[in-house]
DNA sequence: CTAGATTACGAACGCCGTTCGCGTCAAGTA
DNA sequence: TACTTGACGCGAACGGCGTTCGTAATCTAG
């Protein structure tokens, strides 16, 4: 990518070629292609016409690898500019930038949820939703904990949302078996005895409406709420 | 355990002492002493006095395993009977119980954000949260967003909290190289450019107040104060 | 008491992360 | 220009993982 491909042909593989970037790409795109499970040190090495012993050159161990992938999909969501009297969409913007780039490259957060991510682009978007929060008036304590709360909400459920797509590599049937995911959880809940669970048997339709989206905004929606409400709130104790 | 010894003194390994129970209960053991990476199949047969292709007479594969460690520890936290008056105190109480299941058993919560439980307790949970949160005048349809973002939050917090439990396992010191993880991270933002991260900089203090735990009852304060001020949330669209 | 099904389990397969040791190249020194 | 040196490339190997296979031991029915 860096390398201007210069004035070689395409000789031998043409030894010295490896480099942080260079592996940190060759892992970016196995990880949109196969999932973060498949992102081995074999893998990437293969990727790069080498072996895994190679890359132990450039990067300590697997973990790190892991960190700076984390760190190069966060770096694809972009922070808005804080502007007070609109700071309830942009964050809930934000947060939709946030979830749909870990979306994009699926088992990443899973990475996200392992590391509590440090990496620079980690720390200007914590930065920006700093920026925001307390732009809407938020206490400095309360904006940090509300950082923490919606990056640990946002990386659950694009976690929980990418759960299914791994699954389908290794599973044999790539959606289900019959019908949506979403028609197999109404027929498991529906099948259940009343008896021993009322609430559930007489709820199934409201437990299986809405989407992954829909789902994810109303938690974004009851988290701001509450972030407008508690505005004075302290540390109990 | 269920097993009353009976009159064998120690004889020979006794075969066909094998049952699904035992297998649960050695996992158990392993899952609190030593967290859930190290629930491996040959580590369990180990406990038992055998080899892992044993275990694959009882249990589908480790992720069935793992899958019963699940609903074995959810089924330690008690569900409060739902009494209406006090529906926010009743649901951040059950939320607090299911967190604290969770610590017990180091690394089980990454069990949890990976299966979506579906186990006869966590039936009995979801069931219990329903009647919990209808008692006290939440929708159907929002009782039943509202079950899933709060046992994703509280399923995040747990695992988050538990893993410098699992690195230290494996890493050289058991709690840090110099003072606790509060100070370290401390030193860590106090270090930064400030010209580069103005806001996490200037909020070094807010940022590292509190515990785990006082930053898990602020997520809850605030979720349920959301619930309370959307009763009439409806889906968009 | 025998026949058939179930269970126990050592051995082996293929994958993983990581380390070792040896070639081999690129740049610094004389 | 010739030589040294240190970093990098990489095949091979180690130990551990989940899982499967073939076989022996055991329980259950008839």
């Amino acid at each position: 990518m860096a390398s201007p491909l210069g004035p070689w042909p395409a000789k031998e593989p043409a030894r010295r070629r490896l480099s942080v970037d260079s592996i940190v790409a060759a892992g970016l795109e196995i990880l949109a292609a196969e999932g973060a499970d498949a992102v081995t040190m074999r893998a990437v090495a293969g990727k790069l016409g080498t072996g895994a012993a190679s890359l132990y050159a450039h990067v300590r161990d697997k973990g790190e690898l892991h960190a700076l992938l984390l760190d190069a999909v966060i770096g694809e969501v972009d922070v808005p500019e804080a502007d007070p009297a609109r700071w309830r969409e942009q964050i809930k913007q934000f947060c939709w930038g946030q979830y749909r780039a870990m979306v994009r490259h699926p088992g990443i957060a899973a990475v996200s949820l392992a590391h509590i991510p440090t990496g620079p682009n980690a720390l200007r978007c914590s930065e920006g939703m700093l920026a925001i929060l307390t732009a809407g008036g938020l206490s400095k304590l309360v904006a940090g904990l509300a950082v923490d709360l919606l990056t640990q909400y946002t990386t659950a459920v694009a976690y929980e949302d990418t759960l299914w797509w791994v699954r389908a590599e290794d599973g044999n049937d790539p959606f289900a078996s019959e019908g949506s995911v979403v028609a197999q959880a109404k027929a498991y809940f529906a099948g259940l005895p009343p008896a021993e669970y009322p609430m559930i048997t007489s709820m199934v339709e409201e437990l299986t409406t809405g989407d992954g989206d829909a789902r994810f905004q109303f938690g974004l929606d009851m988290i701001v709420a509450g972030l407008d409400n508690l505005r004075d709130w302290r540390l109990p104790g």
